[in-house]
DNA sequence: TCATTAAATTGTT
DNA sequence: AACAATTTAATGA
């Protein structure tokens, strides 16, 4: 079992805080472990925490009042959300599924709260991450309502490499075509031959279970 | 280290 | 949704 303290020093808020401050953070710290397709949460449940990806894959979405489930973002190892339902005080506004099995860091309410009082580092971190969402949801919007399902693929998968939501290193994500189906909302087949396509024109290199972007600039953009 | 097997993933229909 | 082909991971000689 890994430290909390290592896990709140590895964490991308981590780098601007202050020893201090990391120390006190890693004391608030969980952690808990989700099977693959296991809710972790339903819209309007009470999660009373900040919740990072330890190891793993999370879908966020919700189901509209036509039934359809939509997708709002797929979360992986690194990434951490849930800051909007823990500053309000509020049950969750979105379904979170672990699409694999997943390991979740979860910091107490009273610690996140300490942070955002007490660290300006902290706050700076937090500003910028909802800022990178904001611009990621209006694209959502763009995206949802001209895109045909191969450039839903291209630009679900360009999103992974945003370096403020998902701090990845290199250009690689392992995520199998199913999983990204969930992610893009659209069948397996769809995004197996939407791959393919992607290939022949020289934007990503496809390999089992992992996918290498090489022209991201191409894929958030992806229009036909 | 190599061979065998089971499970996951992919490509196609 | 179903099927075959491919790749990986796990097991044990």
């Amino acid at each position: 079992m890994i430290a909390k303290e290592d896990i709140a020093r590895a964490a991308i808020w981590a780098r601007e805080l202050t020893e201090d401050e990391i120390e006190r953070a890693s004391r608030g710290l969980s952690e808990r472990s989700y099977s693959k397709g296991a809710y972790i949460c339903h819209r309007g449940d009470r999660l009373d925490y900040w919740t990072g990806v330890s190891d793993g894959l999370v879908k966020i979405s919700a189901i509209s009042r036509s039934g359809k489930a939509m997708t709002f973002a797929g979360a992986t190892t690194g990434s951490w959300f849930g800051e909007g339902s823990v500053l309000k005080d509020e049950p969750r506004q979105y379904d979170l599924v672990a699409i694999r099995e997943t390991r979740l860091a979860l910091m107490n309410r009273a610690t996140f709260f300490w942070l955002y009082e007490s660290s300006t580092g902290f706050n700076r971190f937090l500003v910028r991450q909802l800022n990178e969402r904001m611009g990621q949801f209006i694209a959502t919007i763009e995206y949802d309502r001209i895109l045909t399902p191969k450039a839903r693929v291209a630009r679900n998968l360009s999103w992974f490499f945003n370096p403020v939501l998902y701090p990845r290193v290199g250009t690689e994500i392992e995520i199998s075509q199913e999983e990204l189906g969930l992610l893009a909302g659209v069948s397996r087949a769809i995004v197996n031959k939407s791959l393919q396509e992607l290939v022949d024109e020289g934007l990503v290199k496809v390999e089992h279970s992992r996918i290498t972007v090489l022209h991201l600039e191409a894929l958030k953009s992806y229009e036909a």
